[in-house]
RNA sequence: GGGCCUAUAGCUCAGUUGGCUAGAGCAUCUCGUUUACACCGAGAGGGUCGGGGGUUCGAGUCCCUCUGGGCCCACCA
């Protein structure tokens, strides 16, 4: 073990700066930091020393902004709260640089795109000069992307490691790991193989989300509902007459829908059961307008009567809820949109069926149009029918969208990979809830959040994605004599990373790709969720390294914003149950969001960000690091907060004060042998000074304990305050020698002691000032001495009057007031005051008497005890020269 | 519609299991300032604890209810 016994250091040499400054600190204690090793993670350990922390890889390819400060910063005051209570701290950080951000940010820094039918070009240079416009991009084969992807994301996360240290993170920059790495994609594509293995993974041919831009199925986490003009068209389904057609000599049966577009692809319509408006219809035929196919009345719970008129169109697939209905009434599927966003070309074999005689002719009109233009115009065809009732009525109403896309979702039918996450088995679902219960949750309402999550969820968790960057699915199937694949054997790679479409698997010959009786590679890679979701696994060095893995996992703790409960901590449980059996950590730490002024969340997309680098710098109008985490420290976990630059002048003020007293409390001659020599502490109130840093060390210590460093700070502070304006100026006197050697000791062993324990509270939030105040007296690092202790404190002797430090404060108040209300300088010297107080209170006054007349520059200070509460009675001033 | 958070001084927030006259900082106002600190010090004013009801000897704190703010989810007829 490598962590330094507390107070090692008894040597009397004190080294003060003649002006100190909070500029360079943050230079010279970096580098001396990185030197030294003090944040470094001892291999050599068991789990029991060990406190790890499962860090959220950020994403290298955006900008950093002030929430990453606010909430990395939350963490890393935990994390040397804990160094400083001995353990042994694993503190690392990873890149998020997989994925669409980074595939996009290559796309355009370099002007190129991804090919991946065009072979690897060892020798690849991008062009000097990227295409303005993406129709000029390069193309180049999925390596050459990945390497342009590796190289940029490399460059992009130097700086974010620059930012991190100037705000004085104590990770252990030596682990770190990247989403793209090959470590990561074997780790990744182990766990998926063995959850496939284990049946946790399966693929399935089924209607799924798809964004039509990027091309790709989408997951229910990464939706989001979105405002959108809409309109409501009322159209008449009459019934099936005998020959066929539409009996338009009955009432129609009238259904709103917001998609007329997809008419051509209904199959049902579906009112509630006990709707009595409906039940004669349900088993009979109706027709659709203008395609003129017969499609059945059905009942089903899910139709509500009060939505629209009643009865709803059914379309293979306008929405998630025609999934339900399809799959539970057992409906055929009629799907006209395509995977581009566009009505089919193809006249669909239900229409080219129909006896309507112009349906062929009114599909033609929309084929090949995007589901934005075939909804205007097939409202037409509707109204020159005489199907449409009444106006179109515009509405807004909320339309799904993948969270990164611009267009609205699709459903589309597709095989895909999945992975269960109990959204289709009520027992996995009962234990990935168990699994959150054995996490603590700090704040701890936000555990509802998770299991409000996992109660909601409608299906399983898709994983593949149809896109060329990322982790790739390590799978073959095999192709029958008719080149059909074999999903249900898919052929698994003999050694990982694999890239199945650039590679052969084990017993077949490339030229037997995508041939007949051959193989041929999964083309899709996996959501970037499904590694992300391995962090535990990749810090912890799972399946390569158990030993080291037993020592760090379960992890302690996993700091995370609460906006990706359902997302990253959702995904990592899962695959923390399937892989690990267990929880993957024993604490969850949600920080809150930054709010600009105005209280809105603080994102790219609004232009409100504030960048790190303004605040972080130590010239005007920056505030140093040690004042923003001194901003970030006064919010609680949770809690969203105001961006607030005041806070940080006072984080600032705060610093500049720990300099300037620790420098006067040296220059006294106070030195580290003087620390803890509780036995020369002979006065009552320098006794009392310390029994009430007593109690504030252990309030500040539970909280600490508790995750609340925010309210441990606050502790620390306010006693700090009162340190520095009341005990420093009651005992400047007597620190000078004024009323002899022993009471001067007694002030200096008190003054040590307390700058020393002060030191230790401060140093998780201010890392830089209190190791800069550390090396003037001291030897070590500040952030490897121990946490203080109540015990540490304790002096058999030291039972005083627990009032006295406040009844002198009290009293000095009152002097001050006295004074400023006679309008002269606290300096001015006062021959006579009378103060009258109760009894006790003149009592304990009474033990600092000394210090209090030094401190209000009384000559003759009297005290009588009274009934009335604490006030001078008589001043009188020394007449001025 | 379901779930959760939140409302305390002009602003940002504390206020632990109910218990002295509800606190801090900022801002405001007044005064002071050269041996730790002008990136300073001292002091003052400022609150019907969102509204209403209840439990209790006692409610900012617990319960009910209403209102405002926010978040997550559901909501494409």
């Amino acid at each position: 073990m490598n962590t330094p016994a507390f107070s090692d250091s008894t040597h009397e040499s004190v080294n003060l700066p003649d002006k100190p400054a909070l500029e360079g600190l943050r230079d010279k204690w970096d580098a001396a930091w990185s030197e030294s090793g003090v944040y470094a993670f001892d291999v050599d350990t068991d789990r029991e020393q060990v406190y790890s922390i499962d860090t959220p890889p950020p994403t290298a390819s955006g900008s950093l902004h002030v929430g990453h400060v606010f909430s990395y910063t939350q963490t890393d005051i935990i994390a040397r709260y804990q160094r400083m209570q001995g353990k042994n701290v694993f503190y690392p950080l990873g890149w998020d640089d997989n994925g669409l951000p980074t595939e996009r940010r290559v796309q355009n820094y370099y002007g190129v795109t991804c090919d991946p039918s065009r072979a690897y070009e060892p020798d690849f240079t991008p062009p000097a000069k990227p295409a303005k416009n993406s129709r000029d991009f390069v193309k180049v084969s999925r390596q050459n992307f990945i390497e342009l992807c590796e190289t940029l994301s490399a460059a992009d996360e130097q700086i974010f490691e620059d930012l991190f240290r100037s705000t004085g993170l104590s990770v252990d920059w030596k682990y770190t790991y990247r989403t793209i790495d090959d470590t990561s994609r074997s780790v990744s594509q182990r766990a998926f193989l063995s959850d496939l293995g284990n049946g946790h993974a399966y693929s399935q041919d089924a209607p799924t989300m798809w964004d039509v831009t990027f091309g790709t199925a989408v997951a229910q986490a990464e939706l989001e509902d979105r405002e959108k003009d809409g309109a409501y068209h009322k159209v008449k389904f009459y019934p099936e007459g005998a020959d066929g057609l539409a009996d338009t000599s009955v009432e129609p049966i009238v259904i709103l829908t917001s998609r007329p577009e997809l008419i051509p692809a209904v199959v049902a319509l579906v009112a509630h059961p006990e709707d009595d408006r409906y039940t004669p219809f349900f088993g009979t035929n109706v027709i659709s307008p203008l395609f003129g196919v017969s499609v059945e009345v059905r009942a089903h719970e899910l139709a509500k009567s009060d939505k629209g008129t009643g009865i709803a169109m059914v379309c293979t697939f306008g929405d998630l809820t025609d999934v339900t209905w399809w799959r539970e009434l057992d409906l055929p599927t009629r799907a006209v949109i395509n995977r581009g966003g566009r009505l089919n070309l193809e006249v669909p074999e239900w229409i080219a069926a129909s006896p309507k005689s112009d349906a062929v002719a009114n599909y033609e009109k929309l084929a090949g149009k995007t589901t934005f233009s075939a909804r205007k115009d097939i409202a037409e065809m509707l109204i020159e029918s005489g199907d449409l009732i009444g106006e179109i009525e515009p509405i807004t109403h909320p339309v799904p969208f993948y969270e990164k896309g611009d267009k609205p979702l699709e459903v589309v039918t597709s095989r895909q990979w999945y992975i269960r996450n109990g959204g289709r088995s009520a027992e996995l679902r009962d234990a990935l809830i168990a699994r959150g219960r054995e996490i603590e949750w700090h704040p701890s309402f936000m555990r509802s959040r998770y299991e409000n999550w996992v109660e909601n969820l409608n299906g399983d968790w898709l994983v593949s994605r149809q896109r060329y960057f990322g982790v790739p699915i390590p799978l073959w199937y095999r192709l029958d004599a008719d080149g059909a694949p074999d999903y249900e054997n898919p052929i698994v790679p003999e050694s990982l990373p694999v890239d199945p479409v650039a590679e052969v698997p084990a017993g077949y010959t490339a030229d037997q790709r995508d041939v007949p009786g051959g193989f041929a590679a999964d083309p899709d890679v996996l959501d970037t969720w499904a590694t992300s979701s391995l962090t535990p696994q990749l810090l912890g060095g799972w399946s390569r390294d158990e030993e080291f893995f037993s020592k760090v996992f379960p992890f302690d703790l996993r700091p995370q914003g609460h906006d990706i409960i359902r997302t990253w901590l959702f995904s990592t449980v899962v695959r923390a149950n399937s892989l690990n059996d267990a929880a993957p950590w024993k604490h969850a730490g949600l920080s809150g969001w930054i709010l600009d002024p105005d209280r809105k969340k603080m994102s790219k997309s609004k232009g409100n960000v504030v960048v790190p680098s303004d605040i972080l710098g130590e010239a005007k109008p920056g505030f140093g690091p040690d004042a923003v985490r001194y901003w970030a420290a006064s919010a609680k976990l949770g809690a969203d907060t105001a961006y607030d630059v005041s806070q940080m002048q006072i984080g600032r003020r705060l610093a500049m004060k720990l300099l300037n007293a620790s420098k006067f409390a040296l220059a006294q001659g106070v030195h580290a042998g003087l620390v803890g020599q509780l036995g020369s502490v002979t006065h009552d109130l320098d006794r009392a000074l310390l029994s009430r840093l007593a109690e504030v060390v252990e309030s500040a210590s539970g909280h600490m304990a508790a995750y609340d460093y925010a309210h441990a700070l606050r502790e620390a502070e306010s006693f700090f305050w009162e340190f520095t304006d009341d005990y420093v100026e009651l005992v400047k006197d007597r620190s000078y020698g004024a009323f002899g050697e022993d009471d001067q000791l007694s002030a200096h062993v008190t003054l040590a002691t307390a700058l020393d324990v002060l030191l230790r509270l401060f140093a998780p939030i201010m890392p830089f000032v209190t190791e800069e105040v550390w090396s003037w007296w001291r030897t070590g690092s500040v952030h490897r001495a121990q946490w203080p202790g109540r015990e540490q404190l304790a002096h058999p002797d030291f039972e005083v009057n627990p009032g006295l430090l406040s009844a002198v404060a009290a009293a000095l108040t009152e002097i001050r007031r006295a004074k400023t209300e006679a309008k002269v300088s606290q300096k001015t010297q006062v021959a006579n005051l009378t103060i009258q107080a109760p009894a006790d209170v003149v009592t304990a006054i009474s033990a600092a008497q000394g210090d209090l007349a030094a401190a209000g520059r009384v000559h003759n200070l009297v005290t009588e005890a009274s009934g009335e509460e604490l006030s001078i009675s008589t001043i009188e001033f020394v007449a001025q020269d």
